[in-house]
DNA sequence: GGTTGAACTGAACGTGCGTTCAGATAGCAT
DNA sequence: ATGCTATCTGAACGCACGTTCAGTTCAACC
């Protein structure tokens, strides 16, 4: 038996893709074999190989898709002016954003190390792309006088590291809707920049 | 050749901890061998067996080893009082701790996966322990009107992954210095409930 | 100075790894 | 019906893994 009914080439490869997303956010990277990816898509482990020329570019792409996507919604929303509201669309969004996505977002932030270093490079900078409009937004807002910060830098990872924290705990269904962790973490964000709640 | 001299238990053990502490945090548990750790050390892998009965225990000891040290440093505090004392104390504490150590720090929130089902329970109610600590001074805060939170909860986890997050980037001798990075931090962390700065 | 025992070596065990590839199969075009 | 080609199998490659253990070495003690 080799190709099954209905089953192309366009169905397998986001099926690989989608298992090894789940299976190393949920074992890591090192820990899950190509065969077990292949278990969960229900192919052969050689089979793998006509999608990805090896397993460091199959986490690389995962990672390199998630951080393009990130971008490319962040560009998609809508323009508003003031730096008190760009912070909090800034906040409600990159919520949103990895909340829909926990495996994705696990991937993205824990299998740095294992990337080899030119991938590391390339994945690296989009993460700093991401960094940096929050700190744009972060500047604006002090020189506009309405932030009170000491350093920009520091508190763009603060606020990222407090943000993405989310993934960590927040499951669909749970005490807390989804517009409510939103909005307490914005509310969060914008306080710990010194905009009075 | 077998012992050589001035080697012993009381050298070999604590230094396997410290290879595998290092090399853990660098390339990931799994993707660590035996065989590395004991290279590391200038032993073979063998060896190893003398101080550990598994790989996994190695793991878990180390980060047993690490969240005992942070709850009694934590109980070893001077008393404060106040809600808004307590949260920059606790605040800087966190900051300080973690900075020291972070290949523990690293280990210890990145390896919880790779725990057997017994050990990461073990694991995880330490980590519980701990951040209950801060989640009582959110809530004593709040009921004495000083700190403003919808979700003393989300708070906690908010809070944490804010000042955890210091580990992802803090080199010894860069731009900013340990109190420096304290001090912003824990007026940060203050904002972020309703503390005016 | 012979004996003891802790510390360690070095080789081996079975297993699973990432990857390759010749061959089998099945849907499509003719 | 036949041939074509994308898709997948199944076996194999060499290698590294965690772990075990009989044997070796050397400091310390009698």
């Amino acid at each position: 038996m080799a190709r099954k009914t209905g089953s192309h080439s366009e169905i397998t490869g986001p099926r690989i893709r989608a298992a090894a997303e789940r299976l190393f956010a949920r074992h890591g990277y090192a820990a899950v074999s190509m065969r077990q990816i292949a278990a969960e898509v229900g192919v052969q482990a050689g089979a793998l190989y006509l999608y990805t020329p090896d397993k460091q570019s199959l986490l690389a792409d995962l990672m390199r898709d998630h951080l393009d996507g990130l971008l490319e919604a962040l560009d998609a929303l809508p323009a508003v002016t003031g730096a008190v509201a760009r912070l909090d669309q800034f906040a409600r969004f990159h919520i949103g954003y990895h909340i829909e996505r926990p495996d994705a977002v696990f991937v993205a932030y824990m299998e740095l190390r294992n990337l080899e270093s030119e991938n590391f490079a390339a994945i690296e900078a989009l993460r700093r792309r991401y960094e940096d409009r929050l700190e744009a937004i972060l500047r604006d807002g002090r020189a506009a006088g309405q932030f009170a910060l000491p350093d920009t830098k520091l508190a763009t990872l603060a606020l990222i590291a407090m943000l993405t924290g989310v993934t960590n705990w927040y499951r669909e269904g749970g005490r807390l809707g989804r517009a409510e962790v939103e909005g307490i973490y914005a509310d969060m964000a914008l306080k710990a920049v010194g905009v009075a709640g």
